[in-house]
DNA sequence: GTCCAGGATCGGA
DNA sequence: TCCGATCATGGA
């Protein structure tokens, strides 16, 4: 496991109103840039993270007071860094009532939930989001990881802690569709490119995409090359926090067969459309506990190679 | 060697 | 509109 230097590190601690499960938010598949380690000059706190919010490097773990962060604060304030946290997070979010509303609906996700306690659904920065979800397609969630490291390493600013920032839009943009090759981006190469020259060139803006209702912000999404209505609703999700989408992959479309639908096959769209019927508002949060809990075992009905764990 | 992974695109029926 | 092949890469 990894250390992390002492010097110049500082360290914070946020409340909690709400609780946050650090291992289920981070490693649940929906950010890529976390990896455990030892936090620092605090070896009694054993499940750390370290990684980046936005443009900051930090290391996060529980302890007793709530959550402790560390961070370099040669590079950002104190207030910042919670302020950046606290939204990265969602510590806004009403977890408590989110799950015991889904707890109510049925047993499956009763079980899901229980099993996911305290998971959040996280508020990524949307231009990182919208890039990681088109590595995504028909990727592994530690293989997606690895291209974000490597571009992050390559075409990153360092943001401290001795990491690197995910790359701005205008970093990749000004590279070849060779140069994100090099990455291990494989055949989502161009499609990187080609979404960072629309977004750099103001054919896509993704402010706006933020003021738009879901189906138009989805359709806007989906004029980008490689962007289909999975990685859409991922990024309006994870990076535009629209708790009412229901992104459906290979894992959802599984546990809603199973579980919702009679086991017979179901395509995307019905699967959707069935996540969307049943948990309306909650549908984000029901799909992460969902995803969540069958690829890490708590709930029956997975028939495919193990995740990582 | 074969199959699969937080899918999307394309050409042909 | 629908369906199958195809797209790099790495792990099981």
């Amino acid at each position: 496991m990894e250390q992390t230097e002492c010097a110049g590190i500082q360290t914070t601690t946020i409340p909690l109103p709400s609780p946050v499960n650090l291992r289920a938010t981070l490693e649940c598949g929906q950010v890529f840039r976390w990896k455990r380690c030892l936090f620092p000059g605090r070896p009694d706190l054993r499940e750390a993270y370290k990684g980046v919010v936005g443009s900051v490097a930090i290391v996060l773990a529980k302890d007793q007071e709530g959550l402790r962060v560390a961070f370099d604060s040669s590079r950002v304030s104190e207030g910042e860094v919670e302020g950046a946290v606290a939204k990265y997070l969602s510590l806004r979010d009403d977890v408590p009532s989110f799950e015991s509303r889904l707890r109510a609906m049925d047993p499956v996700m009763a079980k899901a939930v229980a099993f996911g306690s305290g998971l959040r659904i996280a508020s990524q920065d949307p231009w990182e989001a919208l890039a990681s979800y088109i590595l995504s397609a028909n990727n592994s969630v530690p293989n997606i990881s690895r291209i974000v490291d490597n571009l992050s390493a390559r075409y990153g600013e360092p943001c401290g802690l001795g990491l690197r920032a995910f790359p701005t839009v205008e970093a990749l943009a000004s590279r070849t569709q060779t140069e994100l090759r090099e990455c291990k981006c494989g055949f989502r190469d161009r499609y990187l490119f080609d979404c960072a020259k629309k977004v750099s060139d103001g054919e896509i803006d993704l402010t706006s995409v933020g003021d738009m209702d879901p189906p138009s912000a989805r359709d806007e999404l989906t004029r980008i090359r490689g962007v289909g209505p999975k990685v859409a609703d991922c990024v309006l999700l994870f990076g535009y926090h629209m708790l009412d989408v229901f992104p459906v992959d290979v894992w959802i479309a599984r546990a809603m067969s199973v579980h919702y639908m009679g086991g017979r096959a179901v395509t995307p769209q019905e699967a959707r459309e069935e996540g969307i019927r049943r948990f309306g508002p909650l549908a984000g949060y029901a799909q992460e506990h969902l995803f969540y809990s069958s690829r890490f075992e708590a709930l029956p009905g997975r028939n495919s190679p193990s995740g990582t764990r």
